[in-house]
DNA sequence: GTCAGTGTACGATACCTGTCGAATATGCAA
DNA sequence: TTGCATATTCGACAGGTATCGTACACTGAC
């Protein structure tokens, strides 16, 4: 207990009060974040880790956009074991965005026939 | 050279109905484009002419600013003499993306990030 | 201790898009 | 026709970011 404190366990969340529109938006024009939260919402909450999720991304990649959700205020994650957990914040983004998040979980998903992707993705 | 159609009368102009979530998104993704939309809510349809906008940027990204938006299904435009009015298309994309632009017009600009320093020492 | 599993950090790269100045096209009125 | 105002288009540039492979940190189990 005493020592240094691990604050490595304590992440860094914003909450989604603070979170700008702009911010929001630029979080939400992803579609693989936005796979990422269709996902978490037909699951029960903290059940699911980072790892779990079938993106058509990499590791690294698939990391670097769970932090930009988590710093859009639409995820919570904790840490259990070597995995971490996820849940979507839907009613507090809700408070802060009424109907944006719906939007985005209601999505069809339709993959169109030419993939907009911004950089490569040759084999997948 | 055979003079092309340039500006014709048939602009094209995008339903609001056919416009995808990801298009919405990135459209609305940016400041610029969501400060014409502001002010373009606040005055009578079809009187405002491109250039009467006050925005920060020069003519010619103003002018893709407002194809990107009318891509997106966001406004209309028509042509009276050297002008261009618009219209905000607020009933169609309000049917389609229920609550997204609300919350772009009730968006309070906020400029800047706001510093943590009370060197403007509001309260003491 | 070692090992395996999970996730992040780092460095590099390619693409997209927002931006501009200058040129061009259009409409209207002298 | 000329001139002026409006708006788009063109060519170019810079910054941001999505992407990757690899290396590292951490946890739990052996």
């Amino acid at each position: 207990m005493a020592g240094q404190a691990r604050r490595a366990r304590t992440l860094r969340h914003t909450d989604p009060k603070d979170v700008p529109l702009q911010d929001a938006l630029e979080a939400l024009a992803d579609p693989v974040r936005r796979l990422i939260l269709r996902t978490l919402a037909g699951e029960p909450e903290f059940t699911r880790a980072c790892g779990t999720f079938d993106l058509p991304v990499s590791k690294a990649t698939a990391s670097h956009h769970f932090a930009v959700l988590r710093a859009a205020g639409l995820l919570e994650q904790v840490d259990q074991g070597p995995r971490r957990l996820n849940r979507l914040r839907r009613a507090e983004f809700d408070a802060r965005f009424p109907g944006l998040l719906g939007l985005v979980l209601a999505e069809d998903e339709q993959p169109g026939p030419a993939p907009r992707d911004a950089h490569t993705a040759p084999s997948r």
